[in-house]
DNA sequence: GCGCAATACATAGGCAGCCTATGCTTGCGT
DNA sequence: ACGCAAGCATAGGCTGCCTATGTATTGCGC
């Protein structure tokens, strides 16, 4: 089902994954498509830029861990980006309201 | 607030307004913009175009008209474009549904 | 009478962002 | 040995919304 509906929502998921420790990028992946009970089911060239982009906008902060034996870069929200969570959270809300105002006139 | 979230929505939202009788494109986007409490207030570039995708998929059909002086394409939904209508609720309550159990977990 | 705003349509061009495809390394199961 | 999942990364393309611009008509204020 995964299109481009999610255009412009992205950010906002990856903030509230990250938010509940999701840590680093495969393991967002997975948390995405589990908690969406398989609706989202993101590949790693979206994944990977995105959170690039959030931590060059300050959202997030990255830094290098090894577990496993495998290097992994690991994300956690700056003070900005549990604002910028907050705010998304509140303009989702509106957003999803006004769609379901004009999908109500139709019926 | 209109960024690109509405990308990949304005279909539907397109689809549900006609539905409801609005005809021609400039009272869509007058519909659009009231019904949503000025949430969605698209600019005609945005509309125009969307509109004739709409019809080159067969999802709406048009005709022109004159009222109070002035040519009007006056557009209303196919057979199809009602099956697209009903699916694309459906998608979006299942996307809606989807982004708040992403965003549940968060907080 | 004139200018300006609103109504109404249309299209070209730009840009952002998600996806596809590809490539690399490491660890585990068989 | 071999394959597959885990894990990271980037280049390139495509789609679709927005900005800007153009046309024409009606109606209002001055």
């Amino acid at each position: 089902m995964n299109n481009d509906v999610i255009r412009g929502h992205l950010d906002l998921l990856l903030l509230a994954v990250v938010a509940s420790g999701a840590g680093h990028g495969y393991a967002v992946i997975r948390a995405l498509r589990e908690r969406s009970d398989d609706a989202f089911d993101l590949p790693e060239g979206t994944i990977y830029p995105a959170l690039h982009r959030l931590e060059q906008q300050g959202l997030v902060v990255s830094s290098w861990t090894v577990a496993e034996g495998r290097r992994r870069r690991v994300y956690r929200l700056s003070g900005v980006g549990q604002r910028a969570l907050v705010d998304g959270q509140r303009d989702w809300r509106a957003f999803a309201r006004s769609v379901d105002a004009v999908l109500e006139g139709a019926r």
